[in-house]
DNA sequence: GTCTATACACTGATAGAC
DNA sequence: GTCTATCAGTGTATAGAC
């Protein structure tokens, strides 16, 4: 394809283009995450976006494409954090980096999490060949530096397996279950100081519980996202 | 589409009604947790559990009851584990029954979680009655009572609420999970010998990541008044 | 108790005016 | 780019034969 470099006022289509898209994305994800993929209507999507159901269409060519892409979306927002884990050699910098970034992203955006968890009640029927690939070479690689770890008496024996999907049910829990939580905190969504002290509490109970407790108090607390 | 194991009938012998009514609940918990509440179909209950669609509203008016009773049993097996936490007065004992219990559970029928994980992640419009009564009464008392095994030394000083949120969390993780854990394990859900792996690992990481592991119980006994 | 036939709202998706 | 109108199919739910 002949792609032209147009100056800025010619780029107001696209710009109109790019906007559309992504508030049609969005309101995609909202609408999945809360209904699923078969129990989400187009219609709810456009009334969500504010925009005419033929406007779906128009942008996406399909509903499973719509879907595709907001997963896909999804993957790739959460592959952000599993890089983390990959950039801190040592056990209580690495585990304490990844579980506040994906208790983080869960409070930031919901949504992509539910979807992500619907999708998998389903069977995965999307996304079954990148479990089947990235996410488990991702898995075994990191099952292999925790028992690295282990080898190298930083964290008690443990099943590093366990251990991961231990941190993924955790953290994804603050998304996935976020109204549940919310009612059972009277209505209301955990605050900035709740949200600070449940970080800390899984932390603290992971680490300590593999072995790998903070020996060292570092002040590395400063107000993130 | 995503295909679903056939129906495990619950009654032996039983009415003609009885018998198809607990075939039909069976397979609307198996559709419901795959697709939803809006997502499953009424056709798709009928073909799993093996009868002609007017059958399902000659035994249940609509599909909203039908949905409402599926919740209710969910609603009724979790209450059975969450008495056991109440059965032991040690936070070792108590923890490490609820925990395997709640694991047992999430093996023994993934479905029910599913449906309630879908249920709240609508917002739980039929569950929400729940949530603010009898839900948000056991966790307060639960969290009274892990803030007393506190306050006698029994365990580290924690946030009562997070540890209760990490144990569900990780416990229904492998239910509402099996699949994308069935898949990251070769494709084949986990053996016996994984299961109490998984099981141990859990318990292990939690009584050890609040102070509370079986070997530390009598020297952490403290002199309180 | 079980089935087929059917009413009618809603679904995903398209055509065509502007 | 945006809208209304529309189609074929599926959705929940009911009626009535046997």
């Amino acid at each position: 394809m002949h792609r032209i470099p147009a100056p800025a006022r010619f780029n107001r289509k696209a710009g109109i283009r790019a906007e559309s898209e992504s508030t049609i994305i969005a309101a995609a994800e909202q609408v999945f995450a809360t209904y699923g993929y078969r129990g989400a209507s187009t219609s709810m999507i456009a009334e969500q976006a504010g925009v005419s159901k033929a406007m779906i269409y128009h942008y996406f060519e399909t509903k499973e494409l719509l879907y595709q892409i907001v997963l896909e979306r999804t993957h790739n927002w959460w592959g952000e954090a599993a890089e983390l884990l990959d950039k801190f050699s040592e056990p209580v910098e690495a585990l304490t980096a990844y579980i506040h970034r994906k208790m983080d992203m869960s409070r930031e955006n919901y949504y992509g999490s539910k979807v992500w968890a619907s999708e998998v009640m389903q069977g995965a029927p999307i996304l079954q060949g990148y479990l089947e690939t990235e996410v488990r070479e991702w898995t075994k690689k990191q099952i292999e530096r925790i028992r690295s770890w282990v080898r190298a008496g930083k964290i008690e024996p443990v099943e590093p397996f366990y251990l991961l999907l231990m941190i993924w049910a955790t953290t994804q829990h603050y998304a996935d279950f976020e109204h549940q939580i919310a009612t059972l905190n009277g209505g209301r969504p955990l605050d900035d100081e709740q949200h600070r002290a449940a970080k800390d509490t899984v932390t603290r109970i992971i680490l300590k519980g593999i072995g790998a407790s903070i020996k060292s108090r570092r002040s590395k607390r400063r107000a993130k996202s």
